[in-house]
DNA sequence: CTGTATCCTTAGGGATACTG
DNA sequence: CAGTATCCCTAAGGATACAG
C-alpha cells in the first residue's frame, strides 16, 4: 500500500484514485450522508465502487459507519477529524479550476472568500460539517 | 474524459491516478526536468507509465517539453502556470500528512512555514521553479 | 430502500526488449 | 543515455442480479 515515505505520496495512497474524493466531497461540501444520497452523483459512481471505497475510506480513518437510530436499515457516514482535514485540499482543487478551467462551476462567492478570508471560509465549512452530524 | 462540471472533479480528470501528481512534485520541489531524473523516484514509476503520463500533462497543458539545446538526444519538462499552480495542492497534501500521518517525512521548515507564512512559502517555491527553468 | 455480490470487460501498469 | 513499444497480468470498475 504505501509506496514511498513521501508526504505526497501518502495522500494519494489514501485518496489518490478517482472516486475516493468524490465521496470526502459529497459528505464535506454537500452535506450527504447516507448510501442513495451518495449514489446520487453527477458523476454516476457504480454501486459496487461506493461500497468498495467507502469500506476502504472507514479502514483508513477518513469516515465512521453508523447505524442510522430512526431508519435500521440504513448506515449514516460521518468524515472524522482526519477527514474534515482534507477540505483545504479540496478548496484548492476549485481555485485551481477556478482559475484554470473555467468552465468548470466553481461557487463564485466560495472561491471569492477563498482568496480573501481561506481560514474563515475552513472553519465555517468546518462548522456547517459539525451541524450537520450534530456536533 | 470530463466525468462531470465540477472544479474537484475536473482536477481529478487531470491528475486524479497515481502518478501525475508525483510526476508534478518532482518538477515542482525537487527540480527535476529529465526522463532519467523523473524515473528516478522513490515510488518506482515504470517507464512505459512515465512516457505516457508525461504525454497526457503536455496534452493537458500541466507541463511542456522541449528539447535540450546541449543534448539533443534529451527533452527538458517543465511546468506550465497551470502546472505550476498546483502547488498550493501539493503543499496542503503535505500539511495534511504532516499533522494525521506524521511517520511520513515531511520537511519540517516547509510545514512551519506552510502554517505561519503561506503565501511568502508559495512564492518562495514558484521563485525557486523559475530560477531552475531560467525565468 | 440500503446495500452487497457476481460477472465480465477494459484500463492500468510492471517487466523488459528494443530503437535512435 | 533517452525514451518507446510489446507482452501480459492484475486491478478498476460498469452492469446487473441479488439479499436483508
Amino acid at each position: 500500500m504505501r509506496r514511498s515515505d513521501c508526504p505526497i505520496s501518502n495522500v494519494l495512497d489514501h485518496v489518490g484514485d478517482r472516486w475516493s474524493l468524490l465521496v470526502i466531497r459529497d459528505i464535506a461540501l454537500y452535506g450527504k450522508r447516507s448510501f442513495t444520497e451518495l449514489l446520487d452523483s453527477a458523476e454516476h459512481v457504480a454501486t459496487n465502487v461506493l461500497t468498495d471505497r467507502l469500506r476502504r475510506l472507514e479502514q483508513t480513518g477518513l469516515l465512521t459507519r453508523t447505524r442510522d437510530s430512526g431508519d435500521a436499515r440504513k448506515n449514516i457516514y460521518r468524515l472524522t477529524q482526519r477527514g474534515r482535514d482534507l477540505l483545504p485540499i479540496l478548496i484548492e482543487m476549485i481555485l485551481w479550476s477556478a482559475r484554470h478551467d473555467p468552465q468548470t462551476n466553481a461557487p463564485p462567492e466560495l472561491v471569492r472568500r477563498a482568496q480573501t478570508d481561506r481560514n474563515a471560509l475552513i472553519a465555517d465549512l468546518q462548522a456547517r460539517i459539525d451541524a450537520v452530524d450534530g456536533r
